[in-house]
Formats: structure tokens, sequence, C-alpha cells
DNA sequence: CTGCCTTACGGGTCCCGTAAGCATC
DNA sequence: GATGCTTACGGGACCCGTAAGGCAG
């Protein structure tokens, strides 16, 4: 008998059906099949009478149903009084974003300050490079990453965003002409190295080391932050893939945004230090995981 | 957030003391500080004051006890109204034990009616042959077997009775006059073969296959029920150890009881189908749970 | 040095997702 | 045939125990 299984059961008393309760609590259909019938196993009773058309309470569950929800309320209530009372219910969170992906970030932390009035938000801008150096060194709180992120130390929260991908590429380039690229165009063109700083792994799933067919994408000059990027393209040398989102606020000079078709999707999750499980940390997870996901 | 977690919180609330909690919930001391820890960690606010002396809730401590104590208390009120209106509620459990150990289990039979009326249990004998299939036909609801006990379709509760072995000799056997016998005795007599109906290392935690010192112990003459073995133990032509209790109600004719001094304690434990999680099982899991093992 | 609480580490359990099954419209 | 609830099965997260560490009397 867990807490998880109460709001399983207090959702679909809510809902009514499987399907929404599932979605709206993240989790699969399947579960709350299992949950509610793991239930009625234990109590030994029906809690709710169903085919595979309607859902309705039992009596027995009608009466359960407000019992609980009377419980669980005041439960959350202790339990936010005493996180109130805490020194970390008024922190000031240092959100990690690339570039300009606050501007679209701005529902979430919209969301957030509304439901947190104590607590507040202040976005840093962080580079690929020093994106993980950053939040080990405390610099942030909670980084936007994109995926896939698999470090022993951090934790990975709700996904966002969610958006296509871009090629900058130097004004008048052939692919520019042409007006889009595929993963497999990578291999004849230089791509901007961004250094040994962050695990290879995750800067692979931005710019790969190989294409699909297998040839090599050549790792060009070096470059750190966002605007070196920039430059090393405005120049010629080389070309760089990005987040949609890159394209969407910038317009340097010298630069073409092209799309990647055929690339699969980025999703950008919050990312935190494993062992800052602090109550604004998950106050915004919280926050994110009931928004969902903002696609571009 | 879970209501394990929760539990552990008030009780360490009562008790300000680690090891006493841990104790009165049957987990280890470790586990409540980690449990402790972790709540302090997600609230970002200390709930108690200690150094390795002493344990003192502080005021937000103090508050968030009174919140969630009535919030448990709302909560189990709830579930067990739902579960008394179950079918399942006022159903008579089946108790299957061995011989006469029904005597000692009165306490535990005694707590469980006084605090279920609705519930009642009938006690059946069951045989160390037949213990396992009487519980997989459905003849019995519950068994009180010793322990090991590993099979993967039936679960093992709580631990009820604890208590020493005895050997079963025919009046006049050498080791009738010594009045005390060894493991290592055993190599040196036949002992009853209670045939495969039983798994084999279940039967083997009483009637070992070898002697501490890897001698092989000689199986007899096959017996299946209890009275079958004090025959055949009677007749001359075997010897066969016991649980204590069955030497407590029993002085069949010819039959001396000598201790085995060597073999470890036996432990009884409740035991039911995995797949039969009803409430009245788990009404009487709980009982034994909280009374604790009845030692002999 | 002895309680008593905390930290480190590994194993087992169970939650949960995927996929297939089955019933109702 | 489509929608929607249930069952089967495998993987991973987390609970929890064991053992060692640290701190007060």
């Amino acid at each position: 008998m867990e807490l998880r299984d109460i709001e399983i059961f207090l959702t679909l008393a809510q809902e009514l059906h499987f399907g929404r309760t599932a979605e709206r609590l993240h989790v699969s259909q399947a579960r709350v099949s299992q949950s509610v019938a793991k239930q009625e196993r234990r109590l030994g009773v029906a809690l709710f009478d169903r085919t595979s058309r309607s859902v309705s309470l039992t009596p027995v569950g009608r009466r359960l149903r407000e019992d609980l929800q009377q419980a669980v309320d005041l439960l959350h209530e202790g339990l936010a009084r005493a996180e109130a009372a805490g020194p970390g219910a008024g922190r000031t969170l240092r959100l990690g974003v690339f570039g300009h992906a606050g501007h679209e970030l701005r529902p979430l932390v919209d969301a957030f300050r509304a439901r947190y009035p104590g607590s507040d938000i202040q976005l840093n801008e962080i580079n690929g490079s020093d994106a993980f150096t950053a939040l080990r060194a405390g610099d942030t709180d909670v980084n936007v990453l994109w995926l896939p992120v698999a470090e022993p130390d951090l934790t990975v929260g709700p996904t966002v965003l969610t958006g296509g991908r871009v090629l900058a590429v130097p004004t008048g380039h052939p692919l520019a002409v042409r007006g889009g690229a595929t993963l497999e165009d990578l291999a004849d063109h230089h791509v901007v190295d961004l250094g040994p700083d962050a695990p290879e792994y995750w800067v692979a799933a931005m710019v790969p080391l190989r294409t699909p067919s297998g040839r090599r994408v050549p790792r060009g000059p070096a470059g750190r932050t966002f605007h070196e990027i920039l430059s090393l393209v405005a120049s010629g040398r080389c070309v760089h893939p990005l987040g949609e989102i890159a394209a969407r606020y910038n317009s340097p000079p010298g630069i073409v945004f092209v799309p990647l078709r055929d690339a699969p999707e980025l999703q950008y999750a919050l990312t935190w230090r494993s062992t800052d499980d602090s109550p604004a940390v998950r106050a915004l997870a919280r926050t994110a995981a009931e928004l969902g996901p903002i696609t571009l």
C-alpha cells in the first residue's frame, strides 16, 4: 500500500479512464491497470466496475476516494508547511541554458515563479564545452542539456524542450544554396571541435562521429563558445550542427542555417547534481513534469 | 516521499531513539538513519537534533509530526473501512500446522481473533510429506513451516516459532541411554524417508543428508505421516530428528526423545500462496509480525 | 572503550515499460 | 476493425541489510 498507488487510484477515480489517467501521471496504461488490480486484491473489494468501454466507481470505491483524498491533502499540506520553513525554499535557482533557449523556456519559468513565489530562477548561459564542468563546479544548479546524459553523479529530470536540428554553413556555401543538408553531407566538411571537457558520447549526439553510412566526420578547428563556433563557420573553414533553436534567435552575418532533415529530434532535459536533492530543484522538476515538454 | 518513510519518521518522533525505532519496525538501525536523512534532504530542513547520545525533535519536526500523524490515521481508517466492506474480511483462514504446534501458537490465534472479530482461524494438521502439496492445492491457506522455504510460488511471512530439536529413538536404544545425540550420530542409524513430495533442501533442513564431517545419513524405511514415523521408530528400525515441539505433547509408547544438542535452532514461519494476497492473510501476517516469534 | 548514529557498498525486490492478448462497440 | 483494459515478461531503480567509520560520554 504505497502513496504512488493511492495517487493512481485518486486520479482514476476522477478521470474514470485508464488511458487519460496514465497520461496525466506520465506512466503507462498497463501500470494503472496493475496498480488498481493490486489494490483491489489487497483490500479484497472491487473499487471500480469496468468493461473495456466504461469505468465507474463502486460504492466502496466512492467512499474510499473521499477518505483518501482528505488524507493526502492533509499530508501534502503538512509536508509543504515543513518545506516552507526550510532555508532552501526561498533559494534562487541558477538555470544553465544554451544561447537563447531561455526565451522558449519562458512558460516553464513563469509557471515556476507563479507556483513558488518564495523562489526564483536566474538564467545563466552555458556553452557545449563547459556545460558539465559548470554544473559540477556549482556555477549553475540545474542545466538544460540535450540527451542522452548518462553521468553517475548527475540526475536527469523531465524533458522540457524538443526540436529539430540545423546545420550552420557559410553564406554562399553549396549546402546553403541547396537549402538543406543530410547527416551524410557532414563527412564532406569539417565541423568545430568542442574539446575534451564534455563527454564524448554527449558531444556525438549533437555532432556525430560518423555518418549513417560509416564515413568519418572530420573534426576541424577548435572552438569553445557559441560565438566562437559562429565565427569559425562564418570564416568558411567549417560547418556545424546545432539545435533548431540556435537558428531561431540568431541571424549572424555570413551564416545561413539549413535544416538537417534526416537527423532525429533533439530532446533537452533538466539535469542537476544528484547530491543536490533540494526542495527548489524538486519543485522545478515537478513543474516541468506537469507542464510537459515544449515543442519548437 | 513514501509511506514507509513517514512511518519511520513518526516512530522515531515517538521513541527519540534510532535503535528502538529500528527494532519496533523490524528494520536495521542504518535504515532508520538513511530514511530520516533522505527526508531532511528533500525537505531542506532538519527534523531532529541529534548527537550520538541524544535525539530530539526540532520545532519543524514537531509540527510535521502532528500533521502527518493525523493524515496517516485518516488514511488507515479509510483503508480499514474499505477492507471491512469486502467479503474476504470475514473469511475463515485454514492454518496448517505440524502435530500439536497449534497449542504453542495459541497466543497468535487469540491475538488474531481479538483484533479481527469478523475472521476466524481453523487449525489443520499437516505432515512433512504433504505440507507443500496441501498448500498448493488450496487445502490450507497458510502453513507454519520450518525454514528455509524458497519456492517461487510461495511467500514466506514472519517467523512465529523458534525452538530446538530432538531425535526420536526407540526405548532402550544406546542414544536413549546416553540421553542425548549429535548430528554426527545420525550417520550410524537409519532415518525415515519422507518421500519426494516435499523439496529436497527443505527436508534436509530437518533431516540432514550428511553429517558435519561429511558422512552420509542413511535414509531408511519410508513414512509419510507423523504417526507412521513414530511407529517406524518404535519398531526399532530407525531414528528420526524432529522439532522440540514434537516431544512436548507426545509420549508415545516405545519412544524416547533425546535432545540434538549441536543442531541449529529451528525457525517456523507463516507461508502462503503468493497469488493469495488477501486481507485475511495479510492481517494474520501483520499480527504475527507485531507479536514476534514465540520461543519454546 | 562503549554506545549510538552515519556512511559505503552490494544484493534482492518490485515498479514499470513493452508487447501481446482479449473484450466491447 | 478500432478502442481500451488486462496479462506476460524483462530490466532497472531503490529499499534495505551488512560492515566499517566517527563521535560523544
